[in-house]
DNA sequence: GGAATGTTTCGGCCGTGGCCGAAGTGTTAT
DNA sequence: ATAACACTTCGGCCACGGCCGAAACATTCC
């Protein structure tokens, strides 16, 4: 058995960029930028739960590795994820942490928030995500292959009349990619169409922010926009 | 600003699962096993890169957090990725990784290889997984928005002719996923239909494995099958 | 200007966790 | 039976990296 010369190379870095996630500050740090906000260095030091200093230290480590990106403002300086796709290896990671051995973690009510409806970067989750996307493939509005879709022409119509034009973006971002969802374990809406989604739903005031979270409340006007607009019920 | 009381409880677990990934060992035994076979505990010390006694403790903790599983047979213990979700959380790792900051990594000729056609998982990534997906979406066997899609009629009926029957089996396991190829950076075809893929041109002997690696030659067999049969052309 | 706030840098402490040698368990071979 | 092999457990060493206090730097406010 041949015992010199390093084996995989591509490991290396794969070990690099698991450790930046491994420790608890910054992968609270990640966590609290999944909602696609950019935070300052204190709001992220409170959500680390360590003080300012360690925190830079750590915000600094994960700029080098490109998982975030900064722009100075003033005296502040705002950090946030540099892309969906940190967000989606992020959400991936947190599909196989909610399995694991079977001890449960126990829920509490803040936890039954983020399980009914949140921001997933910039898209929606939880329960009201899965739920969108139900009454889209439901409707003949989209086909969801269980991990992607496409939409029909009656799809497009129907976005148009809900106000979302998805033709004018000359961006190279897919229009409607998924996005495993963490609680439901079930693909919801991602791209640019997930993206447009979420931000119609804030223009309309249909949802809005629990305060330092990235839970939604579905406000009054929402619940009737939901039911008359897609059919839906959220419990 | 308040300061007691832990506040995101989703981002420990998080840490947990990213920390076993962020050991250069663990994520080279990782690593080794994405081309979805089992390998017995002394190959992955090998692979790993630290002795035996060291790589068992790695491995055990591996399994606790569900992310391998063993089998015994009579004095091996087999090891083995728990479930292609592992897998492809890994790749999205990976994926990551081989942005980062612009210091380009030196490219060996191993690497050549494993970007030109290899495994991921149970299915076939690089330049020839991507001209797979390429051929079947081109001639209308397949509709395939960016991370995910459907295969038509047509196509249903190309892969029978090619071989494979996707009905019979009876598992859960979606029929096409998508799996961001980490050397292209574009989707390439996972699910049931990509694995059965590979193992069809594994049995047509079109490919093969390149010993002690994730890579795959392509046999002249395979080069002449690929072009009538797909029509591409891998160079 | 000086004071207040936001953020980073430096230095040193300390614990977690990876590592190996040695020894122990289980299986196959002769 | 004895030996060889595959793998795990135990014990102790050691270093990497996270943590904070103190201090420096930067920006805004008055």
């Amino acid at each position: 058995m041949i015992a010199s010369m390093t084996p995989v190379v591509s490991g290396i870095t794969l070990a690099e960029i698991a450790a930046l996630m491994g420790d608890v500050a910054r992968a609270n740090i990640l966590s609290s930028l999944m909602d696609g906000r950019a935070l300052t260095a204190s709001e992220l030091a409170w959500h680390s739960g360590v003080s300012a200093q360690t925190t830079s230290g750590h915000l600094a480590k994960l700029s080098e590795a490109n998982l975030i990106a900064m722009t100075k403002q003033g005296r502040h300086r705002y950090y946030r994820l540099v892309s969906p796709e940190v967000a989606q290896a992020i959400e991936a990671m947190m599909a196989l942490a909610s399995f694991g051995p079977k001890r449960h973690r126990p829920v509490g009510p803040k936890d039954e928030a983020l399980r009914k409806a949140r921001t997933c970067y910039d898209h929606l989750a939880g329960r009201l995500g899965i739920a969108i996307a139900d009454a889209l493939t439901s409707q003949d509005h989209l086909v969801l292959s269980e991990s992607a879709g496409v939409l029909t022409s009656s799809g497009q119509r129907f976005l148009c009349d809900f106000g979302i034009d998805l033709e004018p973006e000359n961006s190279k971002r897919a229009v409607c990619k998924t996005c495993l969802d963490w609680s439901e374990r079930r693909p919801h809406l991602a791209g640019r169409l997930g993206a447009s989604l979420c931000t119609r739903m804030f223009d309309l005031a249909w949802v809005e922010r629990i305060k330092d979270s990235r839970a939604l409340s579905i406000t009054k006007a929402g619940r009737s926009g939901l039911r008359e607009t897609f059919g839906i019920e959220i419990d």
